[in-house]
RNA sequence: GGUACCAUAGCUCAGUCGGUAGAGCAAAGGACUGAAAAUCCUUGUGUCCCUGGUUCGAUUCCCGGUGGUACCA
């Protein structure tokens, strides 16, 4: 049986670094899970791999998509799937997953339901009776289209609410319809490794990693990325603090301190969703042989 | 050295006409099946600077101390 070693854990947790270890080890490749370094236009902002890094190893999922194009976790999933089963797993034992896009992963591990794709018209229509009347009417039209789901979901948040909706009118049929829960079966072992360190280290590695990206010139890939702030994509850590920046709603020394905390928060939420996984197994960065042996063992 | 003001949550501060206290931020915990680095929910016990006094009772009033800030010398 075949291995998917996924690494992951919060941002800034020292994941690529032992990927790339790992994959060495292996003689393997690594397939990226990460929602933002798959976009061609960011680099700095995301923390994507370095040329050596990327050199060192093959990665996929890395830049290969615009984030003019709309793409999803469920996309990624039937891409990744196709790869494995189609190419890597035909030439390696061990292939290595790297990164912390938890939906991502979750997606390639146990499967999401297959639902259609957003109308693009019906998905601008819901969010503009959203902007103009709040989302009471839209709780309203819950109930009616999917009851179902309406007793189930977060009544609060709207984004959950709108994708509902978004789903019944295109459809015909209530959301919670395609909603089956089921785990799909691989054709291959997964083996999930967890990275962590104390809090207070990992939050200075982030604060160090954004006075990096800074100097690396975060600011202007930013600023070279402005016109397009409003796509998803671009709602992003590290760059919407700095859009508030250009807007003149900040100053550029809060945006920076802003990006580090919300890059904290992003890496506590990271941990919150991994805590409840428990086939993922945790060590600190500097064990690679435990990490290995525990591979081994699998 | 003198005078004035300040000392309360990790930070900035509010407040208690004397009955042991609360906001913002930071932080922490959680939810999560298609835009997920998104979106949403929950969480405030702290020697109220220290010693003494008044009082049934002091973080609150008074004396002194310590630290800070400002002004005057």
């Amino acid at each position: 049986m075949k291995n998917l070693i996924v690494i992951t854990g919060p941002t800034a947790s020292g994941k690529t670094d032992l990927a790339i270890k790992i994959a060495k080890h292996f003689n393997t490749e690594i397939v990226s899970a990460d929602s933002r370094q798959i976009f061609k236009e960011m680099c700095i902002g995301t923390a994507v791999p370095s040329q050596d890094e990327l050199n060192a190893v093959t990665h996929h999922f890395i830049q290969n998509k615009s984030i003019h194009n709309y793409y999803n976790a469920f996309m990624y999933e039937s891409e990744v799937i196709d790869l494995l089963e189609n190419n890597l797993f035909k030439k390696y034992e061990n292939v290595v997953m790297c990164g912390g896009s938890m939906m991502y992963i979750d997606a390639v591990c146990n499967g999401i339901d297959l639902i259609p794709d957003p109308d693009e018209e019906v998905r601008n229509n819901l969010w503009q009776q959203f902007y103009d009347n709040g989302i009471e009417p839209l709780r309203n039209q819950l109930q009616k289209l999917d009851f179902e789901y309406y007793n189930q979901c977060d009544l609060n948040n709207h984004k959950r609410i709108i994708k509902a909706l978004e789903v019944c009118i295109q459809t015909g049929k209530p959301y919670s319809s395609f909603r089956t829960g089921i785990k799909k079966k691989r054709s291959f072992n997964i083996i999930k490794i967890g990275l962590n360190m104390p809090r207070e280290i990992l939050h200075n590695r982030i604060n160090l990693r954004v006075d990096k990206m800074m100097e690396m010139g975060l600011l202007n890939e930013a600023k070279n990325l402005y016109e397009y702030r409003n796509l998803n994509s671009l709602n992003t850590v590290g760059y919407r603090e700095i859009f508030n920046y250009l807007d003149n709603q900040t100053t550029l020394e809060t945006a920076v301190e802003l990006i580090k905390r919300n890059t904290r928060r992003y890496a506590r939420k990271q941990i919150s969703w991994f805590n409840s996984d428990n086939q993922l197994t945790w060590f600190n960065p500097e064990q690679f042989e435990d990490i290995i042996q525990l591979i081994i063992k699998k």
